[in-house]
DNA sequence: AATTAAGTTCCAGATAGTGGAACTATCTAT
DNA sequence: ATAGATAGTTCCACTATCTGGAACTTAATT
């Protein structure tokens, strides 16, 4: 199912369920608060339809409807969200070695998942962390501009990495931003050779980033950690010195991940 | 779901949404990872419904399918629920108010949502956070024992209140839980009359905790704020010093929702 | 290798979702 | 204050989608 072949197209929705959890999604990822009619223009359907979704959806908990008539995520999103990390196997094994390359380091440390074509933060170690540290959590980022998403892209089967490449929609954040498919192949191949990724301010101006994979038992990516800092503080050759440090401690969590199952392989 | 009210049958589905999100909630909210055979016995529904409904959810992202056949929770939910929680007006209002209560007391500092019968909570400044940090947010706990909880009903409209007390499901979680209603009954009119809420080691043994309640303009509840600790290094005096405190913050998040929409009240 | 359990697919029938249009409430400008 | 316009809600015949029993395939167990 995962891997798209080459030219059966995806079948494009789940029913009823797609439909409402993208407007899940409109809502969510939209800047401001939607009111109906926005929503009607946004999504393309039919008043009545709209409306009774959107009703459904309320009653869920997964929207809210406030005051002002605006939409907004509901509070359900957070308590099932909340289960979901807590019970994240890789965020556990991992947590104790993010510390330790946080402890190392002393910036901060990003464990991220391939989802698609973006990078989903699923956890974060930092030092001045005043109260925003969950908004990073479960941030999502496009793949072809982070490190833990190069890292990611390098690691994939040629054929997945083929169709995501495929369908990814390149948009030049950073005037260091790799926009050409072509140059962010050979990037690939540069990942591949030595095992970690860079970002040298491709997402946001000013930071940059050193990441690695993580493996599974049968060699199949799971994760990646990385290492980011703003770049008046954290220079290139920095991020070569960090290298082996972020490698090793994604061996440490592939050694974990190992470990858990037991010794028999 | 949880219990039945007295005659009104509140409509008990939201269709096909409804049945898809009671799934999500149900690998969500289990303790250990559930295989296709557990599922079909706890959701009580046919084979083939069941196979296609979790075929969406893993399409979708809102669950996900490990190796050893286990359905897990998947991590598009982090993703709309980090959005959500970035969005909240409440908490980015509330935010430095909590800090100051922090700064004042010490101790961990909680704000939080009602959501039907459960306080969900939508943040927290906690001086020695490892890693624990996020793991509370989004947290779901019951409102009949906790400070929060307990000032967010005493804050509601008597008939809301009652409709809540016939649904609710008094369980003991510590031998100071409250688990009779007329009991919880005389505690919230007494809450009512001092303006905080204690939670004197009703949810968990070895925590108390005073809560405020905040309401927007219109007097209706919006939200609760609390400073929690452990019963040995906080005696039950020093929660009345807090209470002061915790109403002043809360007053604080109201007069600063007020200011938001302008003077115009 | 045989047996049992777990997971997947299929299809006629029934349910729940669809969407156009009519209706009501709310906002805006005069 | 009133008219006009815009936003939000309700209704119902139609049909697309979901249902669920049973047959089938694959994996685990003895």
């Amino acid at each position: 199912m995962t891997a798209v072949s080459t030219s059966e197209t995806v079948s494009p929705s789940t029913g009823t369920l797609g439909k409402a959890i993208a407007l899940v999604e409109l809502v969510a990822l939209s800047e401001r608060p939607l009111r109906f009619t926005d929503i009607l223009d946004l999504a393309g359907q039919p008043r009545g339809t709209l409306h009774r979704q959107l009703g459904h959806l309320v009653e869920e908990g997964l929207l809210e409807l406030n005051a002002d008539h605006c939409y907004e995520p509901g509070l359900r999103l957070l308590k099932l969200a909340s289960r979901a990390w807590g019970r994240s196997d890789l965020r556990r094994l991992a947590a104790p070695h993010l510390q330790a390359l946080h402890d190392a380091t002393g910036e901060t440390i990003h464990l991220g998942m391939l989802r698609d074509t973006e990078i989903i933060y699923l956890d974060k170690v930092e030092s001045r962390q005043a109260v925003r540290m969950a908004s990073q959590i479960g941030r999502a980022s496009p793949a072809y501009c982070t490190g833990v998403g190069k890292a990611a892209l390098a690691a994939l089967p040629q054929s997945r990495l083929d169709a995501l490449l495929d369908v990814m929609d390149f948009r030049p954040f950073t005037q260091h931003t790799i926009v050409a498919r072509p140059v962010l192949e050979a990037e690939i191949a540069a990942i591949r050779k030595a095992g970690h990724a860079f970002d040298r301010e491709e997402h946001e101006a000013g930071i940059r980033c050193v990441a690695a994979a993580i493996f599974d038992q049968e060699r199949t990516f799971v994760g990646g950690v990385s290492v980011t800092g703003p770049a008046y503080r954290v220079g290139e050759e920095m991020l070569d010195t960090w290298a082996p440090l972020v490698r090793a401690a994604a061996e440490a969590v592939m050694e974990e991940i190992a470990a858990r199952l037991g010794p028999k392989g």
